[in-house]
RNA sequence: GGAGGAAUACCCAAGUCCGGCUGAAGGGAUCGGUCUUGAAAACCGACAGGGCGUGAAAGCGUCGCGGGGGUUCGAAUCCCUCUUCCUCCGCCA
């Protein structure tokens, strides 16, 4: 969520930094239209609410000398039916400025480059000998492999659940389970993450905190009448760990680290990437997130993108690092990279990790924040996964 | 799934039947002070926090007694609804 005093304040910088994202400028003057008739509101109806606490002091006063009250009661409810029909105009509004500002997406920090796609990605480094296959050299797709080696079950997978499903077999599963036990180590004893096991089914506001709702709603799987859902990731569950607390200055920043499962229902991705691990319904994810101090949540940034590279290094995996450019960032971040790893058998990198800081866009949803030790003020922290 | 009970500030807890001098008694914890060589004890003092609006700020206003809604001139208190926790019964991998 932005702040609207950016938004009210400084409305063409707003404007310009959101159009580098997509967002149409006659959208942000809607919202800003709207949050002004929203305040006038506010102020008129406390101005009447302010009149009756005042006049039913009175009532009470009189009513306990046992005075006769009944003129300024008869016009304390005319006042009280204005506050009705004041407030009712007040909630309307309300929902539009709600709607508008809850779908816009976080601004980008001004390092991050301008561009509408993926094409505009900047590639920051690499690492490793991403060794192009010889002539006559083709090495074998992972679902080759995994296949060859019946340690991967898409079959069975699709006729137990349905496609985008896979069974990891004998030594599969025992791969799989060493890489996350694996990253897990590393993360909690040489990166100082505290390791976690989470729910993995979460509520509304849980999703709405971490951004993936209301716009991404399609793009998850929710339980029946229930108004639960199954983790997209466990960036989710990490996050909201701390959703409407006050944290102490001194305990940020603070680092969580936990496997879980990620469901996505890729909605609108039929058809593209349909075979091997890369998108699937279900899959496991060691992820990392961090509650920072806006003070240096870029450096931790930094940090944690060189905690994710370095199980790539210890896997001797090549690899590079790319900064997102602005059109290509998802919703809630400020700056990401993306960590891609070099696949052999299609020639090329792909993403593999992604670590971003939102600063406080999901801290404002989810109201995480923290006190300043020497002003005892609160502000939103910086949420970095 | 069924039957009961509960939710008040950092913690405990009164108030709810019977609406108005209760935005909330009392105790504990915490912080500051007196006393002490120092500490403890005792005594004195301070102690909702936060959202929103306004303001340069101090402040002011408004909303806050689990969440949401309603009745009323006025709600911690009455009504509806949801959530969470506890006790008992049933069912179950």
């Amino acid at each position: 969520m932005l702040d609207m005093k950016l938004i009210r304040n400084d409305f063409e910088k707003a404007a310009e930094l959101l159009e580098t994202r997509g967002v149409k400028k006659e959208e942000i003057s809607r919202l800003k239209e709207a949050d002004e008739k929203r305040r006038v509101l506010i102020q008129q109806s406390e101005n009447l609410k302010s009149k009756r606490n005042e006049v039913t002091k009175e009532i009470a006063e009189k009513k306990r000398n046992q005075e006769s009250a009944d003129d300024v009661i008869q016009a304390m409810q005319e006042v009280s039916k204005e506050i009705k029909e004041i407030d009712a105009q007040l909630e309307e509004i309300e929902t539009i400025t709600r709607n508008i500002a809850v779908g816009l997406p976080n601004l980008p920090h001004e390092s991050v480059p301008v561009g509408d796609s993926e094409d505009d990605n900047v590639e920051i480094s690499r690492w490793g000998e991403d060794f192009i296959s010889r002539p006559g050299d083709s090495p074998k797709a992972h679902w080759d492999i995994g296949e060859d080696l019946k340690i991967l079950d898409w079959a069975r997978g699709a006729k137990v659940s349905q496609s985008r499903f896979v069974y990891y077999c004998g030594a599969g599963a025992r791969l799989e389970r060493a890489i996350y036990n694996f990253m897990l180590d590393v993360q909690t004893e040489e990166h100082g993450y505290t390791e976690m096991i989470t729910p993995y089914i979460v509520n509304d506001d849980s999703m709405f905190a971490t951004g993936q709702f209301p716009k991404f709603k399609e793009d998850v799987y929710q339980l029946r009448e229930e108004n639960l859902t199954l983790i997209p990731t466990a960036e989710v569950p990490l996050t909201n760990y701390y959703r409407d607390e006050i944290l102490d200055e001194a305990d940020l920043p603070k680092y969580f680290t936990a496997v879980s499962p990620s469901f996505r229902s890729e909605a609108g991705s039929a058809g593209r990437d349909t075979r091997g691990l890369i998108r699937l319904h279900q899959f496991h994810k060691v992820e990392l997130v961090k509650f920072a101090s806006p003070d240096n949540s870029y450096e931790e940034l930094e940090k944690m993108t060189r905690d994710a590279e370095t199980i790539l290094e210890k896997l001797e995996l090549p690899y590079r690092r790319i900064v997102l450019a602005t059109g290509d960032m998802g919703f809630s971040a400020a700056k990401t990279y993306d960590i891609e790893v070099w696949m052999p058998a299609q020639n090329t990198y792909r993403e593999i990790s992604s670590c971003s800081n939102t600063e406080d866009f999901q801290a404002r949803r989810g109201m995480i924040r923290f006190r300043r030790e020497e002003t005892g003020k609160i502000e939103y922290a910086h949420t970095l996964n």
